[in-house]
DNA sequence: TCTTGACCTGTGAGTAAGACACAGGTTTAC
DNA sequence: GTAAACCTGTGTCTTACTCACAGGTCAAGA
């Protein structure tokens, strides 16, 4: 299969198999045209990175993984391990769109009140510079 | 003051306030000894740009938002617009960080009653590629 | 067989928001 | 004056793709 065939066969793009390809996840060969082929192999292990990518684990994590496997080694307790401590970020990344969101959400309603002013030597936009951030380290 | 006295007195970091400066968002001046010179008006710059990061605005809309405010112009219809947008996206985000962690404990508590299993020509990892991600399109 | 046009490919570069490396300059203590 | 400690600016690296683009390929028509 080509590029765009595998690409879409696995509802992904071809730029994404390419850049898998570029890294060396996956080693398709070549047609006669020049073009790279993919086997069915090849769509296997595409199939498992997406499905990695989808568990929130790194092209970096899923590289090491890759070569566990190569080697015949179980890669089941480096997944374990890595797993936890994507999780942990995610779950760090998580609470701070929490708080990102809470921030937006109640400065738009405070702004809701406040009118337009033009700038100053000391105040780009009052807006922001008098937004109420409570929440944080309100006593 | 010095960039890293700027910095810590704003409890930031010396490379993000070099970052703002290289992008030209502000535009210190030289001491003597061709160190850069922060004054205090470019410390309200900063405060400014700090707390716009804080509230989800871009690098990038921080640098608009400060064109019109340097313009003499009322920067407060553009930061309303902005924000909105940036909300959208964040909300997106969000829900996109909600589902994956969602995945990603499914897996865990799925892999606790698997067991390690040496790869095979079609399998690279058992774990990932059996886990059941449901909640995604199940009948 | 040749040609035109549509489509596709691989490669190089660009993106966000800093973090890091490092050669060299500066300051302080002696 | 010198040595050690510290600091600076600049260039490079990071993630996970996405975009641009010159050129190659394929099918249809003449």
């Amino acid at each position: 299969m080509t590029v765009n065939e595998i690409a879409t066969s696995l509802a992904t793009t071809a730029d994404t198999v390419r850049y898998y390809t570029r890294l060396g996840l996956v080693t398709p060969g070549k047609s006669d045209n020049g073009y790279k082929f993919y086997s069915n192999s090849d769509q296997s292990r595409l199939r498992f990175i997406l499905s990695a990518r989808q568990l929130g684990f790194s092209v970096k994590d899923i590289k090491q993984i890759l070569q566990e496997a190569d080697h015949g080694k179980s890669a089941c307790a480096l997944v374990r391990k890595l797993i936890k401590t994507r999780l942990d970020e995610t779950e760090k990344q998580f609470q701070e769109m929490l708080q990102l969101r809470k921030r937006m959400k109640r400065a738009l309603k405070q702004w809701d009140v406040m009118e337009d002013k033009a700038p100053t030597s000391h105040m780009v936009c009052h807006l922001i510079e008098n937004v109420n951030s409570s929440g944080i380290g309100e006593a």
